[in-house]
DNA sequence: ATAATCTAGTTCTCTATAGAACTATATCGT
DNA sequence: ACGATATAGTTCTATAGAGAACTAGATTAT
């Protein structure tokens, strides 16, 4: 499959551009482009597959965008750097970061209750005592090993225990209710282990953790949840992409 | 300046779907639009300025991808919360992070020399132990107090301790000789602290510390660089902005 | 030999238009 | 009262082109 002999089906309902993005996709994803390869011009895709100049320029504007491709005016358009490409920083649950990490996640269910919100989340998040959220802490398992300690805080959403333990996944219950998360911050640092977490994860008092927290809100900067997570730091290591 | 009556010069060299993005974004950061708003349509915008409506796209498009504004098909447009909207991973030098905290940034060069790379590097890296690399082992501190220790190493790039105490910005030093880093993967992990990097920090040995490895590459995919730091974790706290 | 100019090829900006796909509301029929 | 249908408004997809801006190499002039 030759790069100006790919498969575009003009009768499917999948949009051209987004055929024709797709399939530079696969073949810079299979290696049959490697970086710094030079990609046909606008207008040889465009008579190639008789589609008009604009709608290879929205293909070509989002692989650039996804980094994938870049282009240089007057030069052409160049396959990039494969690294990247595809994992950026998203919102993502454990789950499937551990499947993106190829190990089997699970947990236990520790704390499923309904608690006033903490001081910092009460600064953060403009609620008030007054407020409920729902509180639940998670030991989570990586191949049946202990790896990591989660207290979750929600806002503005209720479910049973038994919800979350046969639905299994957090984020598939918020999306149920049609809550979709769009943005988070999260704060990583390093701590030393008091005794209650140390226990938890099989560590002496005082070990090195990694303890992140992180705010989420949907589309309209509403208030999510809240999460602060400790991790066994010799099981588990944040990793980050960065661009430009 | 209300939304249908903006500052578009159309003899000026600037793209107008350019302005017009720089003047919605604008709005957006002074508030004068607020999250939730409901932007006019591109037919409305297409009138006002007499553009045309591809054009108006263009500039919706880099608005939604810079994510201050999202799109409902058959709804319209509306301005997103304003929290992220410019903030994201990005490669930063420790200045301009400091910078970005509104600290003042120094540091102190303890070591500067050749040397072949690093197992690690090796491997990540794919260079042989003949390679050379430039290592430069900084104290880093803000405001005076020193938060951090940088091993950085270099590769395909000379220059004198001299330089780089003038220039004081390594990145910069790169850029004038043509070296642009394009992406890069930071790994964060808790350690314990070892007795010297304690002692440069003013810890007990054994304190949580935050260490971060981080390699970078150009847009070709050529290493640039590495660099193995480790944070005092009371004073050096590590915060990413999370999207969709 | 060197410098200036031309030329072909590339991406970038912009125009003008059309219909499809989808949403929300209003209208109509039962 | 309720469900089906029409309607207007929105974004999304796609077309067909033109000239500007820029690059790299070939050609020409000095």
């Amino acid at each position: 499959m030759s790069i100006l002999n790919l498969n575009i089906d003009r009768s499917s309902p999948v949009p051209i551009y987004y055929q024709l993005k797709q399939e530079i996709e696969n073949l810079i994803e299979t290696g049959e482009l490697s970086p710094g390869d030079t990609l046909p011009s606008e207008n040889e895709f465009s008579k190639a597959y008789s589609i008009s100049p604009m709608t290879v320029r929205q293909a070509m504007s989002e692989l650039v965008n996804d980094g994938y491709i870049h282009r240089e005016r007057g030069r052409g358009t160049f396959v990039s750097s494969r690294r990247l490409a595809h994992t950026l920083d998203r919102l993502m649950s454990f789950s499937e970061d551990m499947q993106n990490r190829d190990l089997t996640p699970s947990s236990q269910i520790l704390i499923f209750e309904e608690t006033p919100p903490p001081m910092k989340v009460m600064r953060h998040a403009n609620l008030s005592s007054s407020d409920r959220l729902l509180r639940i802490r998670r030991l989570r398992l990586a191949d049946d090993q202990p790896v990591g300690l989660h207290d979750t805080y929600l806002h503005g959403v209720t479910f049973s225990q038994e919800e979350l333990e046969t639905t299994q996944s957090l984020y598939r219950i918020l999306e149920n209710r049609g809550i979709q998360l769009a943005e988070g911050v999260k704060t990583i640092e390093a701590v030393a282990a008091e005794e209650d977490v140390a226990a938890l994860l099989g560590l002496q008092p005082g070990s090195p953790l990694l303890q992140t927290t992180q705010f989420s809100w949907d589309h309209m900067g509403n208030f999510v949840e809240f999460v602060i997570a400790h991790y066994h730091s010799d099981l588990y290591q944040y990793t980050i992409q960065l661009r430009r």
